[in-house]
DNA sequence: CCCAGATAGTTGACGTATCACCAAAGATAA
DNA sequence: TTATCTTTGGTGATACGTCAACTATCTGGG
């Protein structure tokens, strides 16, 4: 605690490196998808969510588990992407605290237009530059690193 | 370009892991620093720029392109910085538009006493849960795809 | 039925990131 | 010198993320 084991001169390379990756990764994707359709990397991942859906559409905290946002976010970020024509808000028979959240046409179109054009810049910028043993390993460290942060709470 | 060719469900997955992983870490890392510290992680990136320097301090400029950060962005958040006693601006007698950041007396003592716990943390999360060949292959695959990422502009 | 506590979702405040634009100072050339 | 071009840095508007507080509704025990 009070005395630390530095990282060696290999791991801060790694470390760094990984860090300075995904800063430009990210900022390259958002830019290529914000310049290409409009929509931000956030956008994306919300009207996936609602395209992988039978009826398009989803509660509010259903939907704020599957991105593993918290509510208060989502629920900002919805407000903006109603605004935008992108979603709707409709009634829940139910319970009447909730709301669904539905794809609108505008939405369906502006996510069909855009999602080609993203995964090919991920495989451009990633996946073509991996081995197919690079992609098991990247798995794999996600994955660790992914068990121990369920470890420590 | 209109024809997209799609991940497969391992590329995905890998993907999916990557994101995941990258979100929920640095959620991590930031919640324990600011519980710790008070420093943001980008307060820790920017004091360590600082702390590297002889004399702790830096032209703007030079600051922006150690982090590779935008300048106005940088100049807001020494300006926040400023305001908490983190940083201090001092006059630039060889050339009047420009300002040196120096670290403040504050500034050394807050990250002295944050950073052997940080990097514990980036150690427990991470290096204690990789082999020494997923270390080497996360630093190849850093490298790899920002060399991708500087020949595509 | 009634009320306490839980649940669904929103709101406002504040810190932060980005964008476009601005201003002051220096450099260069006529 | 003046004109203009570049460099250094800041500003204000807007979007986004987080926290705490809030409203409205539901649910279970008396």
């Amino acid at each position: 605690m009070t005395d630390p084991r530095w990282l060696t001169e290999h791991e801060q390379r790694a470390w760094r490196g990984y860090l300075d990756m995904h800063a430009r990764l990210t900022a390259r994707l958002h830019r290529d998808l914000q310049a290409d359709s409009g929509l931000s990397l956030s956008d994306f991942d919300v009207l996936v969510q609602l395209t992988d859906r039978d009826d398009e559409r989803a509660r509010v905290l259903e939907l704020a588990q599957a991105l593993q946002w918290e509510k208060s976010r989502l629920s900002h970020h919805l407000a903006r992407m109603e605004r935008r024509g992108l979603v709707e808000r409709q009634e829940c028979p139910d319970d009447a605290r909730g709301a669904f959240i539905a794809l609108t046409a505008q939405g369906r179109r502006t996510i069909e237009q855009a999602a080609p054009q993203h995964v090919n810049t991920v495989r451009d910028l990633v996946f073509d530059q991996l081995t197919a043993e690079q992609v098991d390993t990247l798995l794999a460290i996600s994955t660790q690193v992914q068990a121990r942060l369920d470890d420590t709470q």
